[in-house]
Parts: C-alpha cells; sequence; structure tokens
DNA sequence: ATTCATGCAAATACTTTGCATCAGC
DNA sequence: GCTGATGCAAAGTATTTGCATGAAT
C-alpha cells in the first residue's frame, strides 16, 4: 500500500480511496482475478463504486507497474500483483483443468529469445493450453 | 479442399458453397486472418455470405482438425489451416512489431512438459508477448 | 481553486444465438 | 422431403469513452 501511494503522488495521480479498495481487493484475492471479480468484491462494501472505475485503475496500475494482468484461455483479463512471484498456468481446454507450474521450466525458453533475438518476453502474459495427461488417455481410449 | 469434403460427409455435414469459399480465403490468406478479414474476403466477391456464418464455419472447420486458431495481444483469434506448418510469433508490446520464429525454439519446453505433467501443449495457441530488442534499448536510453 | 477522478450511460468490438427461410442430401 | 445451414437481427460479454459532477490536492 506504502507503494502504491509513493507511485501515484510521484506521478502526479491522487490517492482515492476506490483506488486503494482496487488494490486491496487484488492483493486479497492472492491470484488471478477479472476486473469483475475486483468490482464484485469493491462494490460488496461500497456498491456505488462504478466498473469503469475498476477498468480505469487498473489500467493506471499496470503502468504504474503494481499489477499485471495474465490472459487464460477465455481471453478475459486475470490481474495480479507484480510483486507476486512469477508463475505459469496450465490449462486443458478439454476439462478446463488449470494447474499452476513452476516458472522455472520456462527460463530455457526465456534465456534463448533473449540471447538469439534479443527479446524479453513476458511468458506469464498467456497461460499454456493444451490436454492434461488424463483426458489425452480418455481421448485414446476413445472418449 | 478434397480433404475437407471427405471430413464433412463423414461426420454427416453438408457442403456449402459458403464452406467452401470460408476454407478458400483462409488458404488464401497464407497465415494468420481473423473472423472479420475472411468475412471480408469472400463478401468482397458474394457480399450475401453473413459474418455469422464464417464464425459458424470458422468453428466447424475447427472441430473437424481442418484449422486452428491463435490469440495474439489484442486477444482477436487469428485462423490457419492445421495443416500448415506450426510456427510461433513474438509480438513487441511497444511498438507492435510481430516476428516469426522456428517453432523449434519451444521443443524442449513442449518435452518438458509431456514429460513431467503428461500435458500437450498448443505452444501456438497464444503469441509470445513482450518487448524487442530494438524498444527495450529505447527504453533503456530514457524512451 | 484547479484539475484530476468518478459515476453514469452509451458506445465499441468481437462473438454468439434465436428463428424463419432456404438448400444439400 | 427431411434436416442441417444460412441470413438477418438481436443479444451477449468484455471493455472503453464522453461528459457533467464531485473530490483530492
Amino acid at each position: 500500500m506504502g507503494q502504491m501511494v509513493q507511485e501515484l503522488k510521484e506521478r502526479g495521480h491522487r490517492l482515492t480511496p476506490q483506488r486503494q479498495m482496487i488494490l486491496e481487493a487484488i492483493e486479497a484475492a492472492q491470484g488471478h482475478v477479472s476486473a469483475e471479480t475486483v468490482h464484485t468484491k469493491v462494490a460488496a462494501q461500497f456498491p456505488q463504486v462504478n466498473i469503469s472505475t475498476v477498468y480505469r485503475t487498473l489500467e493506471l496500475l499496470q503502468n504504474l507497474g503494481l499489477v499485471r494482468h495474465t490472459h487464460f484461455d477465455d481471453g478475459i483479463a486475470k490481474y495480479h500483483l507484480a510483486s507476486e512471484t512469477p508463475h505459469q498456468h496450465m490449462v486443458c481446454r478439454r476439462c478446463g483443468d488449470e494447474r499452476e507450474i513452476d516458472v522455472s521450466v520456462l527460463d530455457p525458453l526465456d534465456r534463448h529469445l533473449r540471447e538469439r533475438y534479443s527479446f524479453e518476453a513476458d511468458l506469464a502474459h498467456f497461460a499454456l493450453i493444451g490436454v492434461c495427461g488424463r483426458c489425452a488417455a480418455e481421448r485414446a481410449a476413445g472418449g
């Protein structure tokens, strides 16, 4: 929270209760939340807070580098704190199962892209989509 | 085209001119096209073809395994022939530059996910987003 | 007091759906 | 002729924007 206050002021933005509440909602979620979810959480206590304020604040917090977002296969942006340990998700397109995996799995690729293309990839920006072991087995059996 | 006819019939679907034209438009595009683009191409010659038919056909062709789609950072689905050589895209979030890269870059990750998690990832389903070398340099210089 | 932030409502963009008509088989 | 496919219009979902009011500085 202290970091947000500092960032806002330094960049000439104002500290409003809405902004605090929205950031707190993301913090409390401890994971990936959509704008809709953030709004629902905030509106539970302050119903007059509008979802467009949530969108505008999320964009601001992103620009300040305080939050980031990831896209799962539904295309909806899911937000999380930038300070969170980076992690990657595997999503099964058949059963929808979602599994969090260690980012270290992506380190070699990350290094490769940097060395070969000077490209700084944000590999956690998209989830990994595919078919999980169980569904692959079912499919092979004729599911 | 012959393959489509076969697939359609085998699965009890009908061969309509719309379906042929839509598949041909994707073939001719030789790359990644949005539903909108497909519709524009087809409608250039047959204006009465509706975009909802394009969406329905794209879904059908996907189910038949004839086409696939990829998401770039704008979230819009871009379609391509399933028979195309798999490839991956790197997109710079600053300048928008789009670069096609060899899938072999992803092979180690693919193998790792299979071996460790039995997960069959569709790594080309999402483009890789990040910052390209040039933009990273500009940013470092104070851009 | 100034100016940015908010709430509201409307617009936007992409995609999906209901339904009557039409066409492939 | 039967049934699935299409065109059209409308709805849906996620997000953005214009504008007047209100609040932070």
